[in-house]
DNA sequence: GGTAGACCTGGACGC
DNA sequence: GCGTCCAGGTCTACC
């Protein structure tokens, strides 16, 4: 970190536990992100209203985290930083209820001790559906491959530190052909990324209205829907991104962990996983979620 | 509302 | 090494 460094400290509702929030799913393997375990430090590369470029480096302090931005920014700056870090993490997150409920099953009592609940999210409702619809129909080691291939071709490099990219913006992927997309791995999905771009570049797709209105879970998911390459499985996945947890996200993977769970190994359906979470109410997403399931 | 087929890629498998 | 099959969600067309 250059001398020039801004940092900030930012204090968590309890209990919090970083190295929690960044194991909590696959997006830490996902650029721009990444993961010091010795240090425990999660590193990301970020771009603020001003066109500002950063690097972060955010370790786990006493009561909350401290930020090292490798800019020097502004009062301005330094306050978007803290909204965008606070969302990232989910400080303001009040888990209690939640850990309340979970208190009472075996299969859950480790989140309390362990302080999970909270997902990490990107710094952007954007950033976060590209990545979400690169993850559908595909293996884990493709949608890695598709978002590093993104990051790499289109994001803009960090000045301290070219070789590291934050993700590309909707303007820049607006800019970019399907074709080329598609040539860059995206496949199919290539027009899904393309026109989502545009949408949100030029306010067809008002994402942030999701994220920062009063929406209820219901209508947060129809527009979710409304959006192309967006399904079923897809929007819940982001609805739990958004913090709304009363639905489960149906993949093959949870249909594999209800059956061998509840089922003794015979296939279930859609119908099967929902009714095995429906009693956690609008808790059954994070309860689905951090499940210690018999793997085998 | 439900279903079938297409979409794209990588991995597993058989030859 | 090559060809084939399958898994992984979503879209569109059709019934």
């Amino acid at each position: 970190m250059t001398e020039n460094a801004t940092q900030l400290h930012l204090a968590a509702l309890p209990p919090f536990s970083l190295s929690a929030v960044v194991l909590s799913h696959g997006w830490i393997r996902l650029p721009p992100f990444g993961y010091d375990r010795d240090s425990g430090t999660l590193t990301y590369v970020t771009r603020l209203g001003s066109d500002t470029i950063t690097g972060l480096q955010i370790a786990e302090v006493r009561d909350g985290v401290d930020v090292t931005a490798g800019a020097t920014l502004t009062a301005q700056e330094q306050a978007e930083l803290a909204a965008q870090v606070t969302w990232m993490l989910g400080l303001n997150q009040d888990l209690v209820p939640f850990y309340t409920q979970a208190r009472g099953e075996p299969k859950l009592a480790h989140v309390i001790g362990s302080a999970r609940g909270r997902i990490l999210r990107s710094s952007t409702l954007f950033e976060d559906t590209v990545k979400t619809i690169l993850t559908t129909n595909t293996s884990w080691a493709g949608t890695i491959r598709m978002v590093t291939a993104l990051v790499d071709r289109y994001g803009t490099p960090q000045p301290a530190d070219p070789a590291r990219r934050a993700f590309p913006t909707p303007s820049q992927l607006s800019a970019v052909p399907a074709d080329e997309l598609r040539a860059a791995g995206l496949g199919y999905r290539a027009p899904f990324v393309a026109d989502l771009a545009r949408g949100v570049a030029n306010g067809g797709i008002e994402l942030a209205a999701l994220r920062d209105g009063d929406l209820t879970t219901p209508e947060v998911r129809t527009q979710l829907l409304a959006i192309k390459g967006i399904g079923a499985y897809a929007a819940t996945n982001l609805l739990m991104l958004l913090g709304h947890y009363d639905f489960v996200p149906i993949d093959s993977w949870a249909k594999q962990m209800v059956s061998r769970e509840w089922h003794d190994g015979a296939p279930v359906g859609k119908g099967e996983v929902k009714a095995a979470f429906e009693t956690w109410g609008k808790w059954q997403g994070l309860a689905y979620w951090f499940w210690a399931w018999e793997r085998e």
